[in-house]
DNA sequence: CTACATGCAAATAGTTTGCATCCAT
DNA sequence: ATGGATGCAAACTATTTGCATGTAG
């Protein structure tokens, strides 16, 4: 995945009140950097890896590793999504809603644009794979890999 | 995923001829380090890190950079599968018949214990997500995780 | 005021690479 | 003999962490 990812660029931003009501519920401080972070990814509502999330910060910016504390936290409270596209960078997109909680994504390997996916397996063929094997609270981590339109010619 | 994974220890190992015939036919030495790696593989059949694969090489041993070439060329040459478990880790089993080619894994999240899975994402289903998108040569990447019976009191 | 957050730099971990030497063919 | 393979060390990338300082509440 050479190129960063291609997206068709940043529609309809989100409004980040949500999290930062519920980051101030649980005592944390709203400060300058996770605002600015928050902003960021309501804006772009993609999967991004910390250096581009650093990179897309408003002028002033903050140090990398906020960005990766401010992750680690907005993950721990559910604020945002981890997706692994199998290139060894996290990236994370933000969650406001329910709805948008559980998704998957189709990546194009050349180009690295991401398509959000809806489909998703199929729970009752989780469920069974669970119980086959006697565990307990299964969850699964699958992304779409192939050559979108716009690259085979 | 702290512990090292475990596995019900190495029932079959695996003839690897199959697998140096095919090295050999694409003008590929068949070195000591290279049979060695594949012995380990044949003989471990779960997915296993670089540095699993160099600690389970008999006594001699080669270097950690020499494993992960083998690994680069072994799955060029189709021979292994990478799987990618979210830890930031590769990892990798070997791959000598078709049959075996493409499965995914249910790992326990507290114990590392991997269990190998037949069941697959939906044919039908990922021809559906890429006809809807114009992409080709649509594959994925899906992994299972959860709680283990042993780890479940 | 005070605990939590940040910046900076150093430390980790996984993986890759340059280069001189070695060895399978 | 000879080009590919290896060992060793250095380079790179992503990520984490210690510590002194800064600031939201």
């Amino acid at each position: 995945m050479k190129p960063a990812s291609r997206h068709c660029c940043d529609e309809k931003r989100q409004d980040i009140s949500p999290a930062t009501d519920r980051l101030r519920s649980r005592d944390h401080k709203i400060t300058g950097p996770r605002r600015a972070i928050l902003e960021v990814l309501g804006k772009h509502r993609h999967p991004m890896t910390n250096k581009e999330i650093l990179a897309a910060l408003p002028s002033a910016q903050c140090d990398l590793a906020t960005v990766y504390r401010s992750m680690h936290l907005l993950l721990k409270m559910g604020l945002v999504q981890k997706f692994d596209f199998g290139d060894g960078t996290a990236r994370f997109e933000l969650v406001l809603d329910k709805a948008q909680r559980h998704h998957h994504h189709l990546v194009c390997t050349n180009c690295a644009k991401v398509v959000e996916i809806e489909e998703c397996f199929p729970e009752a063929l989780e469920q069974k794979i669970a119980t086959q094997n006697g565990f307990r609270a299964v969850s699964h981590r699958l992304e779409f890999f192939g050559i979108c339109p716009e690259c085979h010619h």
